[in-house]
DNA sequence: ACCTATTGATAACC
DNA sequence: TGGTTATCAATAGGT
């Protein structure tokens, strides 16, 4: 009865960690285990992977099955290449746009950025007012009404984005019959960037990739 | 008593697996839990992690938070690779300015339309107006105290906005202090290469991160 | 794609 | 940063 049989492990939400050195540990050992997944990934399924993170800090851990550069090149070589064929052409019409491309891609931007903050502010107004609107939770927890009506209130909400979207992709489109492969579905939320332009060049931690990582 | 309550997960050797169908329900399974990792990881920790995965077959899978190219592009600049021949350096960021404008595009396309389901979700709550929070309610109706949140929200958000839309203007005059945005490329990333029209093609797949992945 | 027994990863503590 | 333990989460094998 005097033993601590210690709590093991718990289970914890995926949402920043606010301690500190709590967020280190876990961020080192949870880095670990990634590269050490990824070096798994490679041995069974033959398959070549390469991962960069920064840590919060700024500093820099890499795994590259064979290298992260190689691998890099290649990600860079066939990804944005539509077919070497029209290429030239493309691109020259390409050339010729950018500077209308760019200034519709920090457009679009702007929208998008205060459609982040837009976001939350709500959460943050919900915050400071405990009414708690079903509308706010996590996604997941709604029922599907909920969804539904969700889903077309946004498009009414988002028009001027989406036709800003819309225009960017026709010109994007336009020149060459290449299409969108959109996977990521994914919410873009809380993007903080927060970073101190002076000294994140600190330590470089490579993380050669060997059939036995471990 | 006839049941048969499978075997459940066995240990499994870290060692190329043979049999292909099996290989390739594994790399499915493993891929999707290492994004969810590297999505945890930039959570719970604040990091940014790039990931690129060619699976054998070729197709090239990857995730990036905030984006594959802005962390590729920060590790090789903080990463002066052995022998930084002056040119190359100057290649590369070149490069870099490029990656980084199509990965602007890419990126902002693929959140627009995210940020665009949210939005629809969000106003549509407002439409839907079941449960009413106050300051969804008609101006006219909203207590001072209110009026008072609504107000400090509305001035945050819009100097979110500005703040934002003077970096990124910045940002979209100079890119680079070296070569100016020539061209290159503004185009939409993920593209299908075709190869040899009867083959599996380099598909590319795009994880954006996110704090829902799952 | 979904299910469940198990292994593997890891949160809390040292 | 490294080690232990109790738990949670990922997933191998099967449907």
């Amino acid at each position: 009865m005097v033993k601590k049989p210690s709590k093991g492990r718990q289970k914890i939400e995926i949402s920043k960690i606010p301690k500190k050195n709590h967020l280190q540990v876990t961020f080192s050992k949870r880095r670990s285990g990634l590269f050490k997944k990824a070096s798994e990934l490679c041995t069974l399924c033959g398959a070549n992977v390469a991962i960069i993170v920064f840590s919060p800090a700024g500093k820099v851990f890499s795994f590259g099955h064979p290298d992260v550069e190689s691998i890099v090149d290649r990600f860079f070589t066939c990804n944005p290449m539509p077919e070497p064929n029209g290429l030239h052409l493309i691109e020259a019409h390409r050339n010729a746009s950018v500077r209308e491309l760019n200034l519709q891609l920090t457009q679009v931007l702007n929208q998008l950025e205060a459609e982040k903050k837009r976001g939350e502010i709500l959460s943050q107004m919900r915050r400071a007012g405990q009414t708690q609107c079903w509308w706010e939770a996590p996604i997941n927890e709604l029922s599907m009404p909920e969804l539904e009506q969700l889903k077309v209130s946004m498009e009414e909400l988002k028009k001027v984005v989406l036709r800003q979207g819309d225009k960017l992709l026709m010109e994007a489109a336009n020149p060459s019959p290449f299409y969108m492969i959109n996977g990521s579905s994914a919410m873009v939320d809380p993007i903080e960037i927060e970073r101190k332009p002076s000294e994140i060049h600190g330590n470089v931690h490579n993380f050669g990739y060997g059939q036995g990582f471990f």
